[in-house]
DNA sequence: ATCCACCACTGACAATTGTCACCATCGGGT
DNA sequence: ACCCGATGGTGACAATTGTCAGTGGTGGAT
């Protein structure tokens, strides 16, 4: 019996993920978490042989779990499951030491044999994927354009963000145009935008 | 045996969702689609008794195509499923004739039994979700003002988004300064941002 | 007939934003 | 010791953006 556990921070899906699974009868969803701080904590309790995550979680992010949790319970496979095929994530994913990742756009029926060919060892991950990541250039960027990036996708001011990250308006402008020229933008927003979709923030 | 259509774009999702209600033995998913514009020729030909339609979708929106189903097809209910519980979205849905308005944050039991309540007459719609949506200001955006905050979205200049609509540069301003003012924002991003939180584009 | 909201535009002005050159410090590498 | 990249800063300049006061035109109410 393959014991699962499953965060994802849509109630819907996550419930009918949990059915669909348990419907397999060499699967068993031992825990279901719908918040990223949960993760480590669950897992540690319940000792799954498989953790699927999604990325965009309340709390900490999917990935910065799946790190944790390969380093504290390395016997627990760790899978990534998102929306978004971004080649940061994959990138980070694979980093973190995940041994799958797979996209929600994918069928259904794909999952249950995902996860039993990570259980036989088998690293799963779409081929295309893969090729599109390693073509894709790895993130540009500096720790504090990120940051600024990330704290201009609301849509703040410059001032805002300097007063929100401690450093001069002077200072942050310096860093965006950075980022603005490393992203090929013309603005904050296109920057922060084009960084988001590559998976190259948080 | 109650029939239903299922639109929504994440294929997982909607496998996920199809399995499930499958299980039920009252219930029968008799179409599938991915995108909003198969929705009405679909329905047309199956002819369910439900239609569960996701809003944001490849080509013509979910409530688009429930404004369409509910005149060309009267007799199928059309309920919404969607991730997000804005206020105008609440209200499109309603005044596009849809009869049940669920979010994909509730868990997957409440699903099924929404789906015959409103085969039975009643109409599905979370109280507090219904009055959140009367508490909220209606949009208070023209025509025009959404295009232009719809155009710059995605970090667009002002020129930009004159060329884009074939309006003067001087013209988008003063939408945008409107748009601006009354969404009580700061610069057109975040103007975008808050209209589009509030259901207030497309 | 008059009012009102929406549409489309212009021009002027102030504020914000983006670019650039420049300076200083710190921590690795070689 | 030296270079390099990242961090944090200043000041100057140009471009973009946001505000405001106008001008008209349209079409639907009263």
């Amino acid at each position: 019996m393959i014991r699962i556990l499953l965060a994802e921070d849509q109630a819907m899906m996550r419930g009918a993920l949990a059915v669909l699974l348990g419907l397999e009868d060499d699967l068993e969803v031992v825990a279901q978490v719908g918040t990223g701080t949960e993760i480590v904590p669950t897992a540690l309790e319940v000792r799954p042989d498989v953790a699927l995550l999604d990325i965009e979680l309340p709390g900490i992010s999917g990935l910065e779990a799946a790190g944790e949790l390969t380093a504290r319970l390395p016997e627990c496979r760790v899978m990534i499951l998102t929306t978004f095929s971004r080649p940061g994530y994959v990138r980070q994913a694979m980093a973190a030491g995940a041994v799958g990742f797979l996209v929600k756009d994918g069928p259904v029926e794909e999952l249950a044999d995902a996860i039993r060919r990570v259980l036989r060892g088998e690293t799963v991950l779409d081929p295309a994927l893969a090729a599109a990541t390693l073509r894709a250039a790895p993130n540009p960027l500096t720790a504090r354009e990120r940051d600024v990036l990330a704290a201009s996708e609301d849509g703040s001011s410059i001032a805002d963000i300097a007063g929100r990250l401690f450093l001069s308006p002077s200072t942050v402008r310096n860093y965006l145009s950075a980022a603005i020229g490393k992203t090929g933008t013309r603005n904050k927003t296109e920057a922060a935008l084009t960084a988001r979709r590559n998976g190259w923030l948080a």
